[in-house]
This record gives C-alpha cells, sequence and structure tokens, in this order.
DNA sequence: TATCGTGATTGAATCGATTTACACAGCCCG
DNA sequence: CGGGCTGTGTAAATCGATTCAATCACGATA
C-alpha cells in the first residue's frame, strides 16, 4: 500500500484525468463549460487522490477567506460568551469561521486589535466596542491604506460609526422588565446598576424610569443605586446598602444578571423572601439565571437573533450588496418568567 | 491630496524604491544581505506607500498562516469559555491567532470539525475531545491525505491517541480538595458528580476515595450521588436528595463547580448553614465561584498554566522540534480557600 | 595582471488555484 | 465549399510574496 506524502494539488488531479487544471478546475466549481464524460473523470481523479483544494491559494487569488474575526471584550463575561456562541453559530449557516479577538479593556490594544485582525486574514469583522467611541472607530478604519473592511457592530458603542450595527432594544426591554414588576404589585422598585460612562446603562435607567411614570409611581432617589461594575458583587452591595439603610423596597431591577443575581444572593442572606417580600428581575438571561434559586425573572435581549441580524449584515457586505451604511437594527426582546416575580 | 484605492504591493515599493521586489522582501524580513542605504530607502517607500505584506500570498508560500483553530465543547460553559480565554492569550505570545469552533456534542459533527479545520487554514489544532477516544482520533486524522495535522490534546479524553496531551491532576487535586474539607473537620463527606462515563469523574472519584483512606474515614455508599450532568440543578437535586432521605453529612465535595453552587443554593435554601454545619468545596475554580455566598472553596486545576503548556507543545509540534507524541504534561493545581470551608 | 573572495542585488521560478482569451472540432446553412 | 455557430478544452497570465541561483562590483591576494 503506498502513502501519499504530499497533499494532491490540482496539477496532479489534471495529469491523472488527462486533462488541463483548467478543466480541473472548473470541474470543481461545477461550472457548465465541461462535458459529462470528462466531467466523470475528472472527479474519479479526484477522488482517487484525495484531493482537496488548498485554500490558500483560492483565497489568493479570490480575495476571500471565508473567515471573520470577532473581536470582544471578553470571554470570562457569561453573556459575551454566550454571545460568541451564538455568532460562531450563525456564521456557520454563511460557511464562515470566526476567529476570536479578546480584548482585555486595553484602550491601545483594542486600535490595534481593530487594525491588525484586518491585515490578516479576515474578510470582515464582527466588533463589539468597548472603549472607543464611533468617532475614534471611524478614525482608525480610515487610517490604512486600501479598502475600509466591512465591520459590523454589536452593541450600544461606537454608535455614529460609518458601519451597520446591531443593537439591542436596551428602553423598551427594560420598561418591559419593570411593568413584570409592577404586575406583580410592586410600588418601590430599587435600580441597581446606573452610571455615567455611555453604553446600555442609559437607556435601561430611561426605560426603568418610563415604567414608574406610567403607573403613576414616584421615582425616588434613594431606591436608585450606581455601580461601577457589574459584576455579582456590586448586586450584592447595593442590596446590602439598602437594608442597612433602612430604605423600603419590595422589588429590585439589576441592570443585568450578575447583579441581579447578586441581590438575591443577599437577599437570601437577609433572610428576605424572594418573591414574597421582594421580587427580582434582571436583564440578558444568561443560562446561569436559569439555575439560581429562585430562577431569575430577566429579559431575554435577543441575543440569537442579534447574532443572526449581526451576521446577515455582515455578509450583505460582504458580497457587496446595498446595506445601510448606518443605522442599526434590532432583534425583539423576551420576558423570561422565572420564580424571582409575582405574577 | 490622492487616496490610495488599491493596497500597494511588494512590487509597488519596489518600484518606489528603484530595486527589485526580492530586495524588499529581504528588507521587510530583516535579513542580512542588504545595505544600510538600501534598507533605508525602502524602508522610507514602503512607509510611504503603507505597505503592509498580504497575509494570504506570504502563507501560500511559507506554507505557515499562524493561526491555529480551538476545537471545544461550548463557550456556554464557564469552565470551557474561561479556558478559551487563556488559550487565546498564550496563543497571542506565540504571535498566533485563535479560530474557535463549537462542537455541540453532536458526534458526527466533531470529526468533520476535525477534518474540517486542517482542510482549512490551521497551521494547528488545539482540540478539546467530548466524544471521540483516542482510538477515534487517530483514525480520523489519519483518513485524509498528506501530513497528519499537528494536535494538541487538551483535558482527561482522547488519551491513548498519537498526540501530545495536556491533562489536569484530577486525582491529586480532588484529594487535596477533599484534604481541606477534612483539615476543617469533616468526616462525612457527600460526593456529588460521579458516573460511569469516561473523562474526569473516575480519577476524581479516586482522589476522593484516598482522602477517606488515607484519614481513615470509612467510605459510604449513602453519601456518593451520581449525577448525569454537571450542572447547577444537579448539584441542588443531589443536596435536597441527601437532606430528604435524612442522610447525615457534614461536608460536599462537588466534582465541579457548578455542583458545588447548586449545592451551595440548595443548603442555603434548607437553612443550613455554610461552613458552619456543612462545609462545601468544589473544582475548577470559575470565576463565579469568587462571588458566590459564601465564596466557593475549589481547586484551581491551573487553567492558565495549561494554556500555557498546551501551546508551548503546540508551537513546538509547529516548529518541527522533537515533541514527545504520546504521553501528557500537567499543570501544578491550586486549592483556592475561600469561605465555605473552614480552617 | 590575473584570480579569488565577499557583500549587495536581482531574475526567475515557485506556492496552488482561478480566469480570460483563444483554439479547435464538428455542424448547419446559404 | 466557405462562413458562422456551438460546445469543449487549453495555454498562459494572475493573485503577492518568497527564495534559490546567478550576477556584478570591487578590493585583496598571489
Amino acid at each position: 500500500m503506498t502513502v501519499e506524502r504530499q497533499p494532491a494539488t490540482l496539477r496532479d488531479v489534471a495529469r491523472l484525468a488527462g486533462v488541463s487544471p483548467a478543466t480541473v478546475s472548473n470541474v470543481m466549481q461545477n461550472r457548465p463549460r465541461v462535458a459529462a464524460e470528462t466531467r466523470r473523470r475528472v472527479r474519479e481523479a479526484a477522488r482517487a487522490l484525495q484531493y482537496e483544494p488548498n485554500p490558500l491559494a483560492r483565497s489568493l487569488r479570490s480575495g476571500r477567506t471565508g473567515t471573520v474575526a470577532l473581536i470582544t471584550p471578553g470571554l470570562r463575561n457569561s453573556f459575551f460568551a454566550e454571545l460568541a456562541s451564538e455568532l460562531i453559530r450563525a456564521a456557520g449557516a454563511y460557511d464562515l469561521r470566526v476567529s476570536v479577538e479578546v480584548l482585555d479593556g486595553d484602550r491601545h490594544r483594542e486600535e490595534s486589535t481593530l487594525t491588525g485582525v484586518w491585515t490578516s486574514y479576515a474578510d470582515g469583522i464582527l466588533y463589539i466596542p468597548q472603549e472607543l467611541n464611533g468617532h475614534e472607530i471611524d478614525y482608525v478604519l480610515a487610517s490604512r491604506a486600501g479598502r475600509r473592511p466591512p465591520v459590523v457592530l454589536l452593541g450600544e458603542r461606537g454608535a455614529d460609526a460609518a458601519c451597520p450595527q446591531v443593537t439591542y432594544r436596551n428602553r423598551d426591554a427594560s420598561r418591559a422588565a419593570v411593568e413584570t414588576l409592577i404586575a406583580g404589585g410592586a410600588r418601590r422598585i430599587a435600580a441597581i446598576g446606573p452610571h455615567e460612562r455611555p453604553g446600555s446603562a442609559t437607556p435601561r435607567f430611561e426605560g426603568y424610569a418610563a415604567a414608574l411614570v406610567e403607573a403613576g409611581l414616584v421615582p425616588s432617589p434613594e431606591l436608585v443605586r450606581e455601580t461601577t461594575t457589574w459584576h455579582r458583587s456590586a448586586g450584592m452591595e447595593a442590596v446590602r446598602d439598602l437594608l442597612a439603610d433602612g430604605v423600603e423596597f419590595d422589588a429590585v431591577f439589576g441592570f443585568n444578571d450578575m447583579i441581579a443575581l447578586g441581590a438575591l444572593a443577599a437577599l437570601a442572606n437577609a433572610g428576605v423572601r424572594v418573591p414574597h417580600d421582594v421580587q427580582v428581575v434582571g436583564f440578558d438571561d444568561v443560562d446561569e439565571a436559569t439555575y439560581s434559586v429562585p430562577g431569575l425573572t430577566t429579559v431575554d435581549p435577543g441575543k440569537a437573533a442579534a447574532a443572526d441580524l449581526a451576521l446577515g449584515l455582515l455578509d450583505s457586505l460582504l458580497r457587496g450588496d446595498d446595506v445601510p451604511e448606518q443605522g442599526h437594527v434590532s432583534p425583539d426582546f423576551t420576558v423570561v418568567v422565572r420564580d424571582s416575580t409575582r405574577t
């Protein structure tokens, strides 16, 4: 038995089939201009040699690699990890591979990643901006020679860059989350997580406020707890503070699930019953929310649909279809009701 | 002001600098045989044209892409997400990019991913096997024409494949975890998570048993709770069952952190105080263990070091250095003591 | 002066597939 | 019988960088 040492090339197949390389290429791509009999011979030769087209050569000629880069703030955060997972899944449907670059909150690194990724293999970029704003993103993308890369933005940041963007309906979704609390009888709803930095904190706060106003409730400053991070510990601390300050409240809206889960833990610790004494709702619907005790009511901003939208946009960009350069699309959100709220 | 429409090529630079393409190539790669003055001229021309070497052309010639594929069971599981994060970081140190393929427990998909990834761009493969055993992996890798890809295995599965492998010291680490419980005064330690399938369940159970025996404790069957999954819910259920069965126990060893966190929740629910009444220890040291209430004592199997080891091995494979084809290396583990155990 | 050595530079082949423009055979029709 | 199609197939250029072997200039050596 002989063992192929080197992978077979298109030339080898051509030689074996007794045709020219051009014909083999035509057969491999199912082009019309080949006689049935020739086609058969070539196919057989290819099979006999276990021929696989060399993707690099193919890409060099065609200018396409079938790979997109995902630039994400990190994989240690469940929300982003789950989103990455969805993006990889969605990319598969377009026969695209995903190469992952992880930022780590380093602003300088974010710039160099954005340019570096483009000078590597990626056909396009899925980008979840962290530090850079829209203007800066445009600037960085323009600072390179050659074509501007196809980029699709995900999330709130980078809003006015000249790229299509997938955002979440933060305001409406938050409002719906808070309405759920109100429907369960809540009157004094704490909001944990607002802060000044650009991103989703602001629209989520607006949604919270809108829901209160709509229900005729009076927003009360001592119920609003700013946090610098959106970790579990922030939720725990905020709840401890609320209790220590003697603030009365019958519900908590955590600006993300981590905060809400932290709140859940702090309440349990203090002997406060959820949802009997205090209802809790979060935001993101990470897998973990399913398993907490009690199960966390939360809102799924539409991670899976967002991934599909993003890849649809990127694919259009790649095939050169007309895509609105600016402006965003958003998936529908869903309120996922579990045991941390009353009905 | 003129705008470059097409990216500059090496020929363009050569033309502008008045030298041959070969010389430009030599300059770009810092080869010795170039006069200082020529070097300067070429550099300047390259800068003026914002020249970036085309990675595809470079790769086609050199046969290297600088990309490795990571085949992982998933990113929704914190342990794997954190491991992926470490692998991406570690790859960066070798100037390698990471392209992520997510398995979803589909055996057939696992085979096709393994071969497909190699017929794409990757120079090598980081593979965390899920369904395939060592023999099957060898078979799949051998079934292709051409060179066998450089593959490094991570985790317990696939043990006898002809690839270098990074494993964890599951047995010793589990033993150390249980010893921590014993040092805190535990005598009746529940083990949650064993099962029959190949993987890390068996060595972890062995470590548990060894620690008991060493301390002169009698292993008791009703304390051992098998689970089919290693989710939080499994830990919760197992603890509920233990309580319902009236089994006395003063400690819980969760075979991973999810189980331990579930146990923590179930205990809190039942009004059992941790660590006063029952101590709890987990395995993996996922980020979440830091934030639970109380903080979860657990063992870090050495994720970061494992990533470094894996990339070291893969790099050796890629540069053709001698690497033991079989046999595994393991990072050191660490017991991370938090509030769920007594000292 | 003829020869050798050495550092600098380049022409041309190469990696493997794609694609354009052209060649050739056979057929129909005027 | 010559001109115009149609259907197949191929030669050769191309994508952009790398690299081997060859060339050249020039000072040193015999």
